[in-house]
DNA sequence: TTGAATAATTGTACAATTGACAATTATTCC
DNA sequence: GGAATAATTGTCAATTGTACAATTATTCAA
């Protein structure tokens, strides 16, 4: 016999939100948009929207990033499943959260102006709707977590970057101040970076080395245990 | 305006899965049963249930283990959101998955014979339905991706226990073998054993000593960052 | 031209941790 | 009493972590 529907179950929608972080050389920022329909219109926001009828997760989340920064092939990594029974007032909606990292000079090419959205700094964050202020803090505990291991935030670094700016980088996310001779060493370490023979000279007089990333190695070595933050909690 | 509803928008069934390890003195093990209701019925499948109404995942979570195992305050924690749209044939349905971890003397003694239990080997998993499969692959790396920072295991272990108890579930999670005296000294360092006077002496003519968790330290130093697992990859 | 200012780059020494490796101990059974 | 079995304990070298400061390259203004 052939089954067409399960009897007497609840159904709901299923949403997506992502929680997207770039970085501006300076500081590790996100991007929240103005929400466009009611309820709470013209609040602040997580991008999102529902999955369709024939879609999965992943590629519901690629389309809803794609729809904001035009951008395709950013990382983008599932981060967890939201399903309070009144955590959007309107109906039961489950929220599938995303977080990607992005080059933030990239996305500012091909800015779409429709969704009205700001990068914000992390100690800034407006007030946001529904569950969204928890989505974010889950992310940053997990974006700190992996980059403690792993390379991540590579992914959010231009193409041609400086130690001086890692390690700003590195500092915003573990919101704490890191040696600057400690960290050149473990970075340089992991052999993930080649040195160029030009400077930016926009920062400082002396002007810093760029580098790029050796990206064969970047995906052998991904998974590979690192430890690039020395005595952090989570 | 009040709003009812988010018009024009695909409402999907949402079910939990439960990814369900337990240790027994020697192996680790993985809870499966024989799946009751069509399609697919009386293959091997993972623990699992539609969400309720108006019932939050983890609840619903809790709820289905308890169904199976009888059990409360055991170790729950959020997997992952499997989404593919065709991956339940009858109709669309999300699966929102969640890793337990028991104690198995304690499930013996309260186990419901309802669903057809049984203990597998992890290196012994049947043939499942739908992507379980996939589930408790994902499940297996979490575990070990876990314990490697932090005291996660000691949710397997019953109250009193033996290190060479504690090395074949190591082994058993990583799949390789540990040298004795660099997983005490590790494992003891951490200061949240208390060894007891008097020992296990069914396993072997010496004895062993039994141990018990520091609950208290547990508690305080769950998510500091411990490294038990010298040079394992994911 | 020189020196002050600024930020990048480089090095060292001690402590802690890790990893490889084997001898000793407690007990049972024959 | 000795063999067998498994638990317990220790050492040393290598690696890694951490704390800490001097030097270098450049610009700008006196």
């Amino acid at each position: 016999m052939q089954i067409k529907h399960y009897s007497h179950q609840n159904r709901m929608l299923v949403a997506i939100d992502c929680i997207i972080f770039g970085f501006d050389g300076l500081h590790l920022r996100l991007l929240l948009i103005k929400r466009g329909f009611e309820p709470e219109k013209g609040r602040w926001s997580l991008m999102g929207g529902f999955v369709h009828a024939d879609e999965s997760f992943d590629n519901a989340a690629a389309r809803i990033l794609k729809q904001l920064t035009s951008l395709d092939n950013v990382y983008l990594e599932q981060l967890y499943a939201f399903g309070n029974p009144h955590r959007d007032p309107v109906e039961r909606t489950a929220s599938i959260t995303y977080f990607s990292l992005i080059d933030i000079n990239q996305y500012e090419k091909q800015i779409s102006h429709e969704y009205h959205a700001e990068w914000f700094h992390l100690k800034k964050i407006p007030s946001l709707i529904f569950d969204h202020k928890e989505m974010i803090k889950m992310a940053k505990g997990k974006l700190r977590y992996k980059a403690a291991f792993h390379p991540v935030l590579f992914e959010l670094l231009p193409n041609k970057f400086t130690l001086p700016q890692m390690q700003n980088l590195y500092e915003d996310v573990y919101e704490s101040v890191i040696d600057k001779r400690n960290f050149s060493r473990k970075i340089l370490s992991t052999g993930l970076l080649i040195k160029q023979n030009h400077k930016d000279r926009e920062s400082s007089k002396k002007g810093a080395y760029y580098y790029k990333l050796d990206k064969r190695k970047y995906m052998r070595n991904f998974n590979a245990f690192l430890n690039f933050i020395p005595n952090h909690k989570i």
